[in-house]
DNA sequence: GAGCACTGC
């Protein structure tokens, strides 16, 4: 309540430029930002105009010949986009270099019209070979190679296609694809050479997600190598272009600028303590200072945006004056909210009211939301830091650096000018760091490790790291992958660890996979191994409904009840999977199933997505399975079933083990810490375990085990197997 | 006895 009775102090807590007279930061000030100006060839943007091309997409194409009209409607608008105007002058540097950087801002065109560009000249010159385009997410190699296809008159999968996992929709016609990062490195897995691909393209580059990074190295090594042809353009939004052009041999950098509208920033006068109030109050303060227009609010996560919206939503009625300023309306947006929740956030308002929305980093790249006019940044967000000598993830909660502010204030100059209220100081910001530290560097790099011993890589360390992880990182990811089977005693990868390179599933549940193929119990493990690779499938019920939420998971998992969160997957499985879905109305009998167990129902269709996938794989990849092993099947009560199931999870997951004390607490196996179960767990009451199996151990105010399972003492002498020597030994010494 | 940001195969 506190912020509803000071709203009046009038605005005076922010500085802006028109008030003290500092100097306004304007974002992307890429003067200051790029150390060797005489390396960057820049383009300026001539024109401005654009607001037809969202109303060409409407509409189904179907005929050759409509396909080509709307191609040239289109080619209006590609004509003013700042890629199209400098196309003579950008083209020469791309056909005269092996490798180019392109800074290309929002709205420069490049991720359409580049690739465009190489295409043509392709077919002028009647050559062969393909290109590819990368991208971090699945959603915009979709949208990119629907706009693409469109731009070049030709249906999907014709000549313009995309490759994303569970779609694929290019065929023997296409010549440019847009694809994840992912869906590459697999590529890469299985065609060493890329041997299709006359040119690659790293689009967002400056993400620099850990699947990003591993291409950049991966090209650098083929392009040394047996691919001295390959042509390489890495595409990033902002700053950087020093990095990838020196480790691409001082390629040319070009910089074209895009179209946005100015955002002025506001800084804080004195810090604040209580983000959450800062939050609430500024809101409020542009609700009765500002025009109409939408606020975004970006907070570090769940927690202080639930707190965010409770606040505003009971002081909104009486901070709102309908007849002088607009009613606030609040909303949550992150990953974990059921879809349905998200979807509200993009419909707009009708009448007198403002939306603020509350968001996670969620709104910084992945969503946009039309009608923000406003941004005000905490500063804040979370971050997952891997501890490669504990074997634990954190989640720390840290300040943003300054290319993610930045990016955040563009939130608000998507449409029109905007402001950013950025809720530190000024002097504070200058002394964030310039970029975020690349996601690698706060990794568990066992995936990647395996992936480049796959590969053939011997010297792991020494391999063409775009960001080298380190040493002693590196070598935690070895001895993992030593222990998990994948690597014989010399470092070389084993029959064993080539089959979970090609799985496609983090390295410790490709190990259980494998197992589960060799005892026989493959089809249930696969069934709760898909069940964990979907994120967000067992959503947070409200603390309203929470009780009753558990206590309904709970009487439907007679099992789970005992056994644990792993066996509680494949119950619930089994319901959704046999018995749901077989009236008239699936669907709905479903949905309303999901929503009273507080499921995401989107998740299990992508459960049962993922789990087709494996079935396949696995076909194709163990010889030896036997039919009874190959058929589906529900599980039972049975003790002996349970069991080794439980013990396939223990082979890649001994090192995650605890044992129960006296006290009724748990200590982990491999360093005596102690640890708790996660609240969100079916074993989070249950105190009678001699021991636990977790799939995940997250410190977040205490060590927590995520995915917890029931496990007898004497399994873990029992499953040690081939190559654990070490997790051998550190169980007899804690015994 | 109390809660996890985002993405990919």
């Amino acid at each position: 309540m506190a912020a509803a009775n000071n709203n009046n102090s009038s605005g005076s807590k922010y500085a802006s430029k028109k008030q003290n007279g500092r100097r306004n930061v304007q974002p992307f000030n890429r003067d200051t930002q790029i150390k060797n100006p005489s390396k960057i060839i820049r383009f300026n943007d001539p024109n401005e105009d654009d607001d037809v091309s969202n109303r060409l997409l409407k509409g189904d194409v179907v005929t050759y010949k409509s396909l080509k009209s709307r191609a040239n409607e289109l080619l209006r608008v590609r004509k003013t986009l700042p890629v199209y105007q400098h196309k003579s002058e950008i083209m020469p540097y791309i056909n005269a270099n092996p490798v180019t950087v392109l800074i290309g801002e929002t709205g420069s065109g490049k991720s359409t019209q580049i690739p465009q560009f190489i295409l043509e000249q392709i077919y002028d010159k009647k050559k062969h070979g393909s290109i590819a385009v990368t991208q971090p997410r699945r959603v915009a190699a979709i949208n990119l190679a629907t706009r693409v296809a469109q731009e070049h008159g030709c249906k999907l999968g014709d000549q313009v296609g995309y490759s994303v996992r569970f779609d694929n929709t290019t065929t023997a016609k296409t010549r440019l694809k847009y694809l994840t990062d992912g869906m590459l490195l697999r590529e890469l897995m299985m065609n060493n050479n890329l041997k299709e691909y006359s040119v690659i393209i790293i689009d967002e580059a400056h993400e620099r997600t850990v699947l990003t990074d591993l291409i950049l190295g991966f090209l650098k090594s083929l392009i040394q190598g047996p691919r001295p042809d390959l042509k390489i353009i890495v595409m990033s939004a902002t700053l950087q272009a020093e990095k990838f052009s020196e480790f691409f041999n001082n390629a040319p950098i070009l910089f074209v600028e895009g179209r946005k509208f100015d955002v002025s920033q506001y800084y804080l006068k004195a810090p604040t303590d209580d983000i959450v109030d800062a939050v609430i109050r500024c809101c409020i303060q542009i609700n009765q200072g500002e025009q109409l227009g939408d606020v975004l609010c970006f907070l570090p996560g769940q927690e202080e945006i639930d707190k965010a919206v409770t606040i505003m939503e009971k002081i909104a009625k009486y901070v709102s004056d309908e007849t002088s300023v607009p009613l606030l309306i609040p909303y949550p947006l992150y990953a974990a909210l059921p879809p349905v929740q998200q979807a509200l956030v993009f419909a707009p308002v009708k009448g007198f009211k403002r939306k603020v929305i509350f968001s996670t980093n969620i709104a910084e790249t992945s969503v946009t939301i039309s009608g923000v006019k406003f941004v005000v940044d905490s500063g804040l967000r979370k971050v997952k830091v891997w501890r490669h000598q504990l074997g634990l993830a954190t989640l720390l909660t840290v300040p943003i650096s300054q290319a993610s502010a930045m990016q955040r204030s563009g939130r608000a100059g998507r449409e029109s000018e905007g402001k950013s209220f950025r809720l530190y100081c000024e002097p504070d910001y200058l002394k964030l760091p310039k970029q975020s530290e690349p996601e690698i560097a706060r990794s568990d790099v066992t995936s990647p490790v395996l992936m480049l011993k796959r590969y053939g890589i011997n010297d792991i360390v020494n391999w063409t790291w775009f960001e080298n992880p380190g040493k002693e990182a590196i070598i935690m990811g070895l001895q993992e992958l030593y222990e998990l089977g994948a690597l014989d005693t010399r470092g070389n990868i084993t029959k064993r660890g080539e089959q979970m390179a090609l799985l496609p599933l983090q390295p410790h549940l490709s190990s259980v996979l494998i197992k589960a193929s060799e005892v026989g119990c493959l089809s249930q493990v696969i069934d709760i191994i898909s069940c964990l690779s979907v994120e967000n499938l067992m959503l947070n019920p409200s603390p309203e409904e929470r009780d009753e939420v558990n206590e309904r998971r709970l009487s439907l998992c007679n099992a789970g009840k005992k056994y644990g969160d792993l066996i509680m997957l494949k119950e619930l499985f089994d319901i959704y999977f046999y018995e749901l879905g077989k009236s008239q109305d699936a669907n709905s009998e479903r949905n309303d199933w999901c929503k009273g167990l507080c499921i995401s129902l989107r998740g299990f269709k992508n459960v049962v997505r993922v789990r087709d996938q494996l079935r396949v794989y696995c076909k194709r990849l163990f010889s030896s399975i036997n039919e009874e092993n190959e058929e589906a099947r529900k599980i039972g009560e049975n003790g002996d079933e349970i069991s080794k199931i439980l013990k396939c999870f223990l082979t890649g997951f001994i090192k995650n083990t605890a044992i129960g004390m006296p006290d009724r607490s748990y200590r982990t196996v491999s360093t005596g810490e102690p640890i708790s179960v996660h609240p969100s767990s079916m074993l989070f009451l249950n105190k009678s375990c001699p021991g636990i199996m977790y799939t995940e151990y997250v410190f977040t105010t205490k060590g927590y085990a995520r995915n917890v399972s029931r496990i007898e003492l004497s399994w873990l002498q029992e499953v040690v197997t081939n190559g654990t020597a070490v997790a051998k030994q550190k169980i007899s010494s804690s015994k």
